[in-house]
DNA sequence: CCTGCTACCTGATGGC
DNA sequence: TGCCATCAGGTAGCAG
């Protein structure tokens, strides 16, 4: 589920919680949440660490310890759950994946459909996949020439620029079909065609989303200690994704639905120009 | 190198 | 009801 307002809004709200204290046991109950590493290696390298901070960097969540790095992806399902008591975290009623016991509580890394990951990492670097981020959509980096600069570098969809994580990272299927929504722009235009009038009206609509998405997931706060909660009614901030068929919020044309890269897009042909 | 397709999983939903 | 197809906020791995 998340793209980077929900983890970043993680990453915010665990930061005081976790920060300080000490990963005592780790207990992985379901191993391929770990995969392609092990679990016992897992457990040797995180047991006994000191989560010295915590980070994001496009959808990834980075537990800092003070030697090497938890990194946690939650593709589609994968959430984390604090339990105040560890035997909590232990029994046998709620699903987790892995459970970090502190000095404090347990941290739970859980995805049902498992294909979330924890991995421990000696050095960012390690992961292709953290290697292989571009510019971060939170960062200073990010803006209206770098985005003019990766748009006009080759001829691409602009939904498919905007969803791919080495260029712009953090931006997922529904932030970037929200952030061509409010700069009226088709997701099927060619990124190279924007003119800069253009180029920079979608640089204004990608951080006014993402600032206004951060917002939404803020208020109010993660509750990481009840298991039913989990960024619910993202809808109500979303003007195009997931509204087939609805009437666009701007000119009461039928929304549609198609497909890119294999995903669903949705968008206003009316007003969202190509 | 780059681009595009499938696999990876589980659960919810809708049509017949 | 049951059964089957399709869908889901994502990426790694592979072929071309």
């Amino acid at each position: 589920m998340p793209e980077a307002p929900e983890v970043e809004a993680v990453t915010r709200t665990l930061r005081p919680l976790v920060r300080g204290i000490i990963i005592q046991r780790v207990h992985v109950r379901h191993a391929v949440a770990v995969h392609p590493q092990s679990a016992a290696s897992l457990k040797t390298n995180t047991a006994n660490a000191h989560i010295a901070g915590v980070q994001r960097r496009g959808k990834y969540l980075l537990l800092m310890l003070d030697r090497g790095c938890l990194a946690m992806h939650f593709k589609f399902d994968g959430r984390i759950l604090w339990f105040d008591d560890p035997k909590a975290a232990l029994a046998r009623r709620t699903h987790v994946d892995i459970v970090f016991e502190t000095n404090k509580g347990a941290l739970g890394f859980v995805d049902q459909r498992h294909l979330g990951r924890a991995h421990w990492l000696a050095k960012l670097e390690d992961s292709a996949g953290l290697r292989g981020l571009g510019v971060d959509c939170y960062s200073r980096e990010f803006t209206r020439e770098r985005l003019l600069e990766m748009c006009r570098a080759r001829p691409l969809p602009l939904k498919l620029l905007l969803m791919d994580q080495a260029r712009v990272a953090g931006l997922g299927n529904i932030y970037a079909a929200e952030s061509l929504w409010r700069a009226r722009l088709s997701p099927l235009r060619r990124s190279d065609s924007l003119t800069d009038r253009e180029g920079r009206a979608l640089h204004k609509a990608v951080v006014s989303v993402l600032g206004r998405a951060l917002e939404w997931c803020l208020n109010p706060p993660p509750d990481f200690r009840n298991p039913a909660w989990w960024f619910a009614d993202l809808d109500g901030m979303l003007r195009v994704y997931g509204r087939e068929g609805q009437p666009c919020a701007r000119c009461r044309a039928s929304i549609c639905r198609i497909k890119q890269g294999g995903r669903s897009t949705y968008f206003c042909a009316n007003c969202q120009t190509s």
